[in-house]
DNA sequence: CAACGTAATGGTAGCGCTACCATATGCATC
DNA sequence: GATGCATATGGTAGCGCTACCATTACGTTG
């Protein structure tokens, strides 16, 4: 006796329905529809026909087992606030959007473990490629990236050992160019202000550091940092807690953007003249920073160019020709502004 | 002749090779994972030892298609970078960190079309749960979301008439409440400045109508909007722009806080005096409104527990007890700050 | 003590799709 | 005309899991 079709699914039309009604092999219809090159002017027509009568779409978890694939982009990123982040993330979705792939974001608050519980949770579903910040991932991580098998971009930063590919820019560079800036234009007590000391903010500080010895200017009392997440609010309070260390303070390179506009609003509370009293250089340079009061002098980075970057070399990857470059440098510029310009 | 064990698989354990080793049938091991309460103390444990033995993590997309329903939470903004939606999308993440559901995020645009598109990718994998921002869907969302076939709650507003159901606050009366709070300041010329007028900056906008209206204070040209996508420095520049078309301005009410702080810079920059000259009211409160130099007086909405709340309402419907509630009004509060504070 | 739950376990048969292999057809090649 | 080979289509057998329906063992009840 043959049971009425389907007591489970919904109820919604399958390939198999597609199939009887256009006349054809589910497996016709299954081409037809991932390379339809490969079926012929007329079937595919017939079969186009009867999805849109049926309106059969197809079940991606039913593909996904079969084909031991799922079109699946998974995204790893420490914050979902932060608009560096979540540049690189439309980046991300902009570029694929006319794609079959879906997109599953993870935030790891920036904890190794939270990277790797997700990354597990990630790896079981077969995703087509994998998308994570930074390049300090711990071992676990590492080890759960390379045997993905799928390809894989670290972004936001470069570095000498990618477990597939990589996108970004070097921090140091740019929290050395920054500091080189201040020194240029004049500045000598130049103060770093840092919040939320991820890796990459280690490394803007690393070259802080660096720039500030090799001018015989550094001093350790200069370095005001808390692992507190970033805020401009906070960046108001470590510039006064950075001030009372070291009242002859004449310039601040700023971890970020956020922290700068803090410490800007904190010269206009106390009526410290920018920038001819202090000089302030942000990081990121965020839309506002060119439209504050003074404009503000900062480091742009290529956010949504890293985000589409990743996604085009993963697309690559996937349809066969791996990039030559595993390594792209998108760098970064200084926009010189008024909060430097004494 | 038995062939060898799965081509196609990557050779991960399944759930066979779990049951083999703990000398159990494979549907014990599947309840010992999903209801472990029905199964005997015994068999638990050894179950949880051939699972971590073998490092055995259950398939996803074989779970789905078996179960015809995907531990997926489906989550449609319309921008991802603006920090309103920002803060819900986290509130989301962080309810759901410590549950099995994974959340796949869509970005609309701002496009009903796009939102449409989304609805039929997300719905056809059958998710657990469907997150929506706004209640204005086209008929054709409204009907991919009525056929779900699973919990579906609109965030960021309310209104009277909810797909299942809603957590939000009325844009209206946040309108209302800021132009108001202007007007009882002593503020007479007061204009609105709005961008990207979407359905929510429409009804603020319809707030601060009333309002004007009621205290025969209204003048269409005090009211300055365009769809262009809301950023500081487009603030700046539609603040310019209300201020040639009316020069007596004594007070604006920003669409968002982006706008206000294009505003202030603005103020800054001509020498306006904030708030005798010009009193600032700005929407949402972000962070930075409380740190800037003068404070910005602004609507505190709720967005992360917004987002809280939707996944808790959501969960509740999931496993089985609906909340009585199917409309959460979550409210605002006004901010008095110093650019108001004539 | 027969009849009847109830709790714990297992077997079978799919879920809806695609990988893999087979088959059929047409056409160039020698 | 036999052979080979590319092109177009189809059948079969899973992918790894869970819904559904046994089955067994052990009370509980009148």
């Amino acid at each position: 006796m043959i049971k009425p079709r389907s007591r489970r699914g919904g109820g919604r039309p399958t390939i198999a329905d597609v199939a009887r009604k256009a006349g054809v092999g589910a497996i016709t219809v299954s081409r037809a529809l991932r390379e339809p090159e490969r079926v012929s002017q007329d079937l595919r027509r017939q079969i186009q026909l009867a999805v849109d009568e049926l309106g059969y779409v197809p079940d991606p978890n039913a593909r996904a087992l079969a084909s031991a694939r799922a079109e699946v982009f998974g995204v790893l990123v420490p914050s979902l606030t932060n608009n560096v982040f979540a540049e690189v993330v439309r980046g991300i979705y902009d570029s694929l959007s006319d794609s079959p792939f879906r997109i599953q974001l993870g935030n790891t608050h920036y904890s190794g473990l939270e990277e790797e519980r997700l990354l597990q949770v990630f790896g079981s579903q077969r995703p087509a490629a994998l998308v994570v910040a930074g390049i300090d991932q711990t071992p676990t991580s590492r080890k759960l990236l390379e045997n993905a098998g799928c390809p894989v971009v670290q972004v936001m930063e470069t570095g000498p050992d990618p477990v597939d590919m990589m996108v970004g820019f070097s921090h140091l560079d740019g929290g050395r160019t920054a500091t080189e800036h201040l020194i240029e234009m004049g500045y000598r007590r130049i103060g770093f202000i840092g919040a939320r000391m991820d890796p990459r903010s280690q490394r803007r500080l690393a070259g802080y550091h660096a720039a500030m010895e090799k001018a015989g200017l550094f001093d350790p009392r200069l370095v005001t940092t808390t692992p507190l997440l970033s805020s401009v609010s906070l960046g108001r309070e470590l510039f006064r807690d950075a001030l009372a260390k070291m009242p002859t303070l004449d310039g601040v390179f700023c971890n970020n953007d956020d922290i700068a506009l803090g410490v800007l609003f904190e010269c206009h509370r106390a009526a410290i003249d920018v920038p001819k009293t202090i000089g302030i250089v942000g990081f990121n340079d965020l839309d506002m920073m060119q439209v504050a009061f003074p404009s503000i002098t900062s480091i742009r980075t290529h956010r949504y160019e890293i985000g589409r970057r990743a996604v085009a070399m993963a697309l690559a990857a996937i349809a066969g020709n791996r990039p030559q470059e595993r390594i792209v440098d998108l760098g970064f510029e200084l926009r010189r502004r008024e909060s430097t310009a004494r």
